[in-house]
RNA sequence: GCGGUUGUAGCUCAGUCGGUUAGAGUACCGGCCUGUCACGCCGGGGGUCGCGGGUUCGAGUCCCGUCAACCGCGCCA
């Protein structure tokens, strides 16, 4: 027999019975009734009961095991009487009754317990993530993401991808976030970095005519996290092809990210690949203030700024008599109560606005009389009780019952409803507007949780101003292909837009791509606008620059964020939840101890001095 | 860097208006129990109330500072 098990917790059945068998796990769950003790030995397949009672000669030692303990058991499969079959576990036909027992690793008192469903503090979890890791939640969501990978790379070879690695210790590729640095022992004071992504890599394969490129690539980035951001690094389906229009990749990604989707879904709604809407980025910003909008939330925002210019409401008047100012609404059918409005008015208060102005929409009965001359001269009066719809709360007194009847027509909107304004330059109060709809559509259950609603944002702008010094710089990288090429470039830079995309997916943004820009005096011009020299390009580029210059092939591609599609699939919000070694959020291991402080020994073979922090 | 929330037993938490010896569940230790599957019953050990200072006759509780964790902003696809 084997040293350690013939058989999975999860392997025995009725047909079993009468072997002996031996199993390893973990003691799950012990219950001493004195003269019989039962034991659930647990592995990563299933959980098998075992017993023992004075008859087994290893009686009083399995007496002493406790929780968590590593044990391995030797017995014989027993069939249950009728009456004691326990329906909730695939096993629970069968018991095993020890007769051999050998402890393989016994556990000290444990800081998290396995059993159960209780929830721990991040930092213990994290501490103790290898007993974090035994229970039953994160056994499912680490299987379900290594699951996810291999359709995924089945997916990109069924349609003849292949996978290239590319390397780890590289050189720094600005692609906007703050590098790991690696000092160079060989190369003193000069540094590798490690690749925010394959970018250059990906597209010097293109350029290598290798046509389809995929991988599942770790990315690295030393920026602060998120909930749905993992600090350090993180893993993306990385995607390159040559010879492509921007249609061609979303015809080509789409489907693997619908068939995972599909595959993996657990009977959620899935919105087919061929209906995903392509959404300008000026639409999305407008309509859901993110460009990464929740498209299971039907409602969207609406500019009224004709409404409240010159009216009554001066903040709102105010507002619009500057320039660029705008007044957007967000309708909330079924939201006209004073309690929800208020509700939201301090939900956009906690997020930094100074507040969000409402109306709702209530029916109100009025008694209107008329009066006519008939025929005859005499005159009929005649009373009638209409029932209409009236704007309330302090906005709706302030523009008077006609302005407020024109919004509400706008919107759509009647009684039992209501919306909220927002007024402002729209950069200033579109992040809050769009947490703002999320949470609208939450609290009137407007949201519909067994779904995945996908969108292409597309039109992406090459160029922004930044705010304070009004520089022009790249919106996003610097290796999209504008929409116009070379010409494009003559005009205002503001309004060129790049082949440049992403794929939105329940309000996260799920990948992200791009027809890239191949042509090096296309690209030159593109820096130079945003202030960067032929000589500083070079530079910083200069190897796919180079490569540029022989032949290059029109090429695009994407990268898909793997840790999100599993987040999205196991229904949790917390990236840490999918990765099975994951930081805190400070971008520390806590159960590794890193960061930590190098030998000097280290140190000196680097030539680095650590400057002490003032 | 900034804001919010949290910090009490190994773990999860309660602790009233500032008032006697800081509690519960669970885990751990001991005892009882031959059919449990969150077994049950009895008993026991276990506390720098994050840390430092202050107010007070008296502080887990109030004030100031500080540290840590998480969430968010900035930042970043």
């Amino acid at each position: 027999m084997h040293a350690y098990r013939s058989h999975s917790c999860a392997g025995l059945t009725a047909a079993e019975v009468g072997q002996t068998v031996r199993l390893s796990g973990w003691v799950h769950r012990v219950r001493d009734h004195g003269g019989v003790l039962f034991i659930d030995l647990r592995d990563h397949y299933g959980v098998t009961q075992v017993l023992a009672d004075p008859d087994s000669p290893v009686f009083a030692e399995v007496e002493k095991v406790r929780s968590e303990w590593c044990i391995r058991i030797d017995g014989e499969v027993k069939a249950r009487d009728p009456e004691l079959v326990n329906p909730k576990i695939p096993t629970g036909e069968i018991e095993v009754f020890v007769r051999d027992l050998e402890v393989l690793g016994p556990s000290e008192e444990l800081p998290l317990m396995v059993f159960g469903e209780l929830e721990y503090p991040e930092e213990t979890r994290l501490k103790y993530r290898f007993l974090d890791l035994r229970r039953g939640k994160l056994q499912r969501n680490i299987t379900l993401r290594s699951d996810v990978v291999a359709s995924i790379r089945k997916r990109m070879w069924d349609i003849d991808f292949r996978e290239y690695q590319t390397p780890i210790i590289t050189a720094s590729s600005p692609e906007g976030a703050r590098d790991f640095l690696v000092p160079s022992r060989l190369h003193p004071g000069k540094f590798y970095a490690l690749p925010q992504a394959p970018q250059q890599f990906k597209q010097l394969i293109m350029v290598s005519g290798f046509d389809k490129y995929f991988q599942i690539a770790p990315c690295f980035r030393d920026e602060d996290p998120r909930a749905d951001r993992s600090p350090t690094d993180f893993y993306q389906l990385d995607v390159e092809m040559s010879f492509v229009t921007q249609q061609d990749v979303f015809d080509t990604v789409a489907p693997v990210i619908a068939g995972v989707f599909e595959e993996f879904s657990g009977g959620r709604k899935v919105d087919a690949a061929a209906d995903w809407p392509q959404i300008p980025y000026r639409e999305a910003m407008l309509k859901y203030g993110t460009d990464k909008p929740d498209l299971r939330i039907p409602m969207e925002m609406q500019v009224v700024s004709e409404h409240f210019a010159g009216s009554g409401f001066k903040i709102f008047a105010s507002i619009l008599e500057k320039d660029g100012n705008e007044i957007r609404a967000i309708p909330a059918p079924t939201g006209g109560s004073r309690k929800f409005c208020d509700r939201m008015n301090s939900f956009a208060q906690k997020e930094g606005l100074p507040g969000m102005g409402y109306i709702m929409w209530r029916e109100s009965k009025t008694v209107s009389e008329t009066s006519e001359r008939a025929d005859s001269g005499a005159i009929i009066t005649s009373g009638s009780t209409d029932i209409v719809t009236e704007g309330a709360g302090p906005l709706a007194k302030n523009i008077g019952p006609e302005r407020t009847e024109a919004i509400r027509q706008q919107l759509g909107l009647g009684i039992g409803d209501a919306a909220f304004f927002l007024g402002g330059k729209p950069e200033s109060f579109e992040r809050v507007a769009a947490k703002a709809r999320v949470e609208i559509g939450n609290q009137l259950g407007q949201i519909d949780k067994d779904r995945f609603a996908f969108a292409w944002i597309v039109d992406f702008p090459i160029y922004e101003r930044d705010e304070e010094t009004g520089k022009i710089d790249f919106e996003h990288n610097p290796f999209s292909m504008p929409q116009g090429e070379m010409a494009a470039l003559e005009g205002d830079p503001l309004d060129v837009k790049g082949f440049q995309y992403d794929l939105a997916c329940n309000g996260y943004e799920l990948v992200s791509g791009a027809i890239r820009n191949h042509r090096p005096e296309i690209m030159f011009k593109a820096f130079e606008i945003a202030g960067y020299g032929q000589d500083e390009v070079r530079k910083r580029f200069g190897g796919m620059v180079n490569a540029f210059t022989y032949g290059a092939p029109p090429h695009g591609g994407c990268a898909a964020g793997i840790d999100r599609i599993v987040m999205l699939l196991a229904d949790e919000d917390n990236i840490r939840e999918v990765i099975m070694f994951p930081m805190n959020q400070r971008a520390e291991d806590l159960m590794m101890g890193a960061p930590s402080e190098p030998l000097n020994e280290q140190l000196r073979e680097l030539s680095l001095r650590v400057v002490p922090q003032g």
